[in-house]
DNA sequence: GATGTGG
DNA sequence: CCACATCAACGCCAT
DNA sequence: ATGGCG
């Protein structure tokens, strides 16, 4: 007699409270969440394969949490890799998840979205941009999308093509094949110069500004996402009300989507006769060089940011 | 959700 | 035995 | 060791 209830067992995987509510305010239950990475399982697990995984679990009465280590106690045909981290100078044991009871396992400790680095464990190079749009806090929909047609012709422009998600949350996620593999530098670089071009094709939707008050109330393109960064998967489901999906969509369907149509109990059952993520993949295309020189020359935002944020510690402290 | 604590 | 507390991230890099 | 940000 176990001391738990479990309610059901899938691929010999135990699922318990399935019928409670997913997280506060999640409004669908923990069953909901489990069917619908069951139903997703095999789109998902291609965009997992052998990248270290982070997951946001997210707890009733708990606020959601990030987590990379796979915690002591998980079954052990969960493989792992060791990733040294600098910053707090330990080994992380990031989990690999290759197969349907490990995304059950997961779903069941209440992992409810899916951030896989963007390149593979080990990689040292990469065959694909992303670029990453972040409207502000408010915005609606209309808006990322209105800043998506820049980035794309901005692409386009390079020779560039490009397949689009929804991020789940609130913004778009782009992903530009290559045709020949880049080492991982180059890619900020591209992805730097990139966003940038399309915040110059459109200075009044889009930036590139890292501080956020200096976004003046524009779409953020996130130029940080590359090499071992990390992006909700698609068909990842977001810990946020009605549990929201990362849904890929063609360029038709982009402007008249609404984000909120995709979601844990939808899904499942949009995906008859729907292209899948790898196959609204355009074809890869050839990176011109002249996008390495433009974005090696664009500093790494973050630095900046620092510096800005120690002032103004510096300033109030002053001031006070 | 899993583990460790101490009553 | 049960009740309860505690835990579950990273990197960017100049200063 | 920090800082802003995702
Ligand atoms: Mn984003
Ligand atoms: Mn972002």
């Amino acid at each position: 007699m176990a001391r738990r209830q479990v309610d059901e067992v899938r691929d010999g995987v135990e699922l318990t409270s399935l019928d409670a509510e997913a997280f506060d305010g999640a409004g669908v239950t923990k069953r909901a969440l489990l069917d619908h990475l069951d139903a997703v399982a095999e789109l998902l697990l291609p965009a997992l394969a052998d990248r270290p995984l982070s997951v946001v679990r997210a707890r009733p009465g708990q606020a959601p949490f990030m987590q990379k280590n796979l915690p002591r106690g998980a079954p052990d045909w969960i493989p792992t890799v060791d990733v040294w981290a600098e910053s707090s100078q330990r080994t992380v044991h990031y989990p690999l998840c290759h197969d349907r009871r490990t995304l059950l396992w997961f779903g069941n400790q209440r992992a409810v979205e899916f951030h896989p680095t963007l390149v593979p464990h080990g990689a040292t190079t990469t065959g694909e941009l992303v670029i990453d749009l972040d409207p502000p806090d408010g915005a609606g929909f209309e808006r990322v999308v209105a800043a998506a047609h820049p980035v794309r012709a901005a692409l386009a422009e390079l020779g560039l093509a490009a397949a689009v998600k929804t991020s789940g949350a609130t913004g778009l996620h782009l992903v530009v094949p290559l045709s020949e593999q880049l080492p991982i530098d180059d890619a900020f670089a591209a992805t730097r110069a990139v966003c940038a071009r399309a915040a110059a094709l459109a200075p009044d939707i889009a930036t590139t500004a890292f501080i956020r008050d200096d976004r003046g109330g524009r779409v953020f393109l996130d130029p940080t996402r590359a090499g071992g960064a990390t992006l909700a998967a698609p068909y990842s489901p977001r810990a946020r009300p009605s549990l929201p999906v990362s849904f890929p969509l063609t360029w038709d369907e982009l402007d008249g989507a609404s984000p909120a149509d995709f979601t844990v109990g939808t899904v499942a059952g949009l995906l008859d006769g729907r292209p899948t993520w790898s196959e609204l993949r355009p074809a890869p295309a050839a990176l011109q060089e002249v996008l390495l020189t433009e974005g090696r020359a664009i500093p790494v935002p973050r630095v900046a940011a620092m510096h800005e944020g120690k002032r103004r510690k510096r300033a109030r402290e002053r001031g006070a």
